[in-house]
DNA sequence: TAGATTGTTAATCGATTAACAATC
DNA sequence: TAGATTGTTAATCGATTAACAATC
């Protein structure tokens, strides 16, 4: 969260950065900010808040987005299309349908450790475990179906109808105030 | 996240469910789903287990799915069409692009207070702040891009991007254990 | 009655908030 | 030196876990 607005601000052309204003756009307090990121280092000048190159360089590091990542997505359908959309931020070409066990030998060799999974919901707790035999270690479930996670394994499930529920229970109601 | 699982059984024809297979299927454990459904109310039988089908219901009910809700999606890209194709499950026919000030009349008359942002990144703030003007009180952002919630909105992102970067900051490292 | 499983209470843990000393 | 803002410590809060009594 804190290395997407980062990355934004670098781009606009922003050098310095005070705990508040990175607060803001998070829609977090400042204190938090600060408390989290002294969790790994001090990376902000007392009395002038941070640089922003610096930080956004320190956090990647952090997170592990400055070394690239092979990463392999499996599906074929409209999630898989918007995803790619949604990292690359434009279309992305060449693709071929291959079957799964010539991807999953691909994957091993070249020791992929990252997974997209974004088939028919139905298929996606066999594709997440076929992925854990061969060496994937991280799995972004975009497919809609549930999933288990296998040991050894960090899954994410990001479903829009999930996301829905959640905010129909959230959401404001009349005359109701709820603290946090 | 439960409602979710619920549903599935339910298709599937499963009348009683223990808190540990609620527990296994959401990835947690069965002391928790029973400390998170008694937050509402007494859903189970002793000795027994839950009734699917009854806690779907009431599950439902507090998640307010059960009432039909009218939501607006603001946007035409690839974005828009996987949201709708996710929660829909198919493709939606029918579109029509309009002036935003149209819909933003539509969407105050027909008293809608759920919009989905899917519009390009550098609109979403500004489509947030227009939805909030005219009574929407919940939004979910599938834009790519960051929104500050203005106040009385609530605002879920979800970002394939963020998504990953949380992925590979979470992902099992050779010899390192993370407790939790 | 015996066995199983819920719902609740108490204990633990971690995350957030508040306050402030350190220092640029 | 004065002002601003970080990083840290202590206090608070809520969520998770453990244990078990209640009861179907």
């Amino acid at each position: 969260m804190y290395h997407d607005v980062l990355v934004r601000l670098e781009d606009a052309g922003v050098r310095r950065v005070r705990s508040q204003e990175l607060a803001r756009e998070c829609n977090v307090r400042g204190d938090r900010v600060r408390a989290d990121l002294s969790r790994f280092d001090r990376f902000g000048i007392v009395g002038h808040g941070y640089d922003v190159h610096v930080l956004r360089i320190n956090l990647g590091r952090v997170l592990r987005v400055q070394t690239p990542r092979k990463a392999v997505l499996i599906g074929t359908g409209a999630s898989a299309e918007a995803f790619l959309l949604g990292v690359a931020g434009r279309m992305v070409g060449g693709r071929s349908v291959e079957p799964f066990d010539v991807v999953a030998g691909v994957v091993q060799s070249l020791r992929v450790r990252f997974g997209v999974v974004a088939t028919e919901p139905g298929w996606a707790q066999e594709t997440v475990d076929a992925l854990q035999m061969v060496g994937v270690v991280a799995v972004l479930n975009v497919s809609g179906g549930g999933v288990r996670c296998p040991s050894g394994v960090v899954v994410e499930t990001a479903s829009p109808m999930l996301s829905f529920k959640r905010l129909s229970f959230l959401a404001p109601r009349r005359g109701v105030r709820v603290s946090g």
